[in-house]
DNA sequence: TTTAGTATATAATCTATTTATATACATAAT
DNA sequence: ATTATGTATATAAATAGATTATATACTAAA
């Protein structure tokens, strides 16, 4: 993480509800995808990535199923609940809000 | 805080350092200035701002005297340093880049 | 057979923020 | 008078999302 670790703190869920959106995926893959994304700066730790999981599947805003992995390692999916779809809705929402006010305070 | 206290976690010290930038302030002046400049929704708690003060204050990037606190309680006003001006500046360029790059990782 | 890449998982630790609590002065209302 | 409200600072304890450290396991290339 090329930036300070707080700052995708609030964020992560949201990020991975949006890949979630177009896709099932598996964390693995969804790591490498947000490094790329995010031109190389933001590179979400293992630990910090399943723990996001655990709380989400609990929130019900995400559901899992193994994969077979074949050829390699095996690969738990994630795929996005309805509810997971309406919370996404809200943050984005939310942060199109903090995105505009926190322009408004960090910019001279 | 109508948001989650999570999304102005690194943050705080930069909106304050921008604060004091124009000129001289005192928690409870800043407190109510981001609530105002956010739009009512950033209602920073006392004890954040007076923890990020004394580590800013460690970190060298304010140093604090007592105002006369004439008519009322008594002040403790902060001011910024030339270390504090350049964290300021490299924050205000993070920024730039961490809101392209959210922006582009939550919007659908 | 050793290294690198793919893949998941958990315990312990870190740290910025919150909640709770305390102090103290000024002013307006009851 | 005294109660409530607003101004103003401060610290201890709790919270919670992120990191570090560690473990497991399979595949393919050197």
């Amino acid at each position: 993480m090329t930036f300070s670790s707080d700052i995708l703190r609030g964020h992560t869920e949201t990020v991975i509800l949006k890949i979630l959106l177009e896709k099932d995926s598996y964390g693995y893959e969804i790591t490498k995808r947000i490094l790329e994304d995010s031109e190389g700066r933001i590179d979400i730790k293992d630990a910090t990535i399943y723990t996001a999981f655990r709380r989400m599947e609990i929130d019900g805003l995400i559901c899992t199923y193994w994969g077979d992995g074949a050829g390699g390692a095996r690969r738990r999916y994630y795929s996005i609940t309805d509810k997971g779809r309406r919370v996404y809705t809200e943050k984005l929402s939310e942060w199109l809000d903090i995105d505009r006010i926190l322009n408004a305070l960090i910019r001279k």
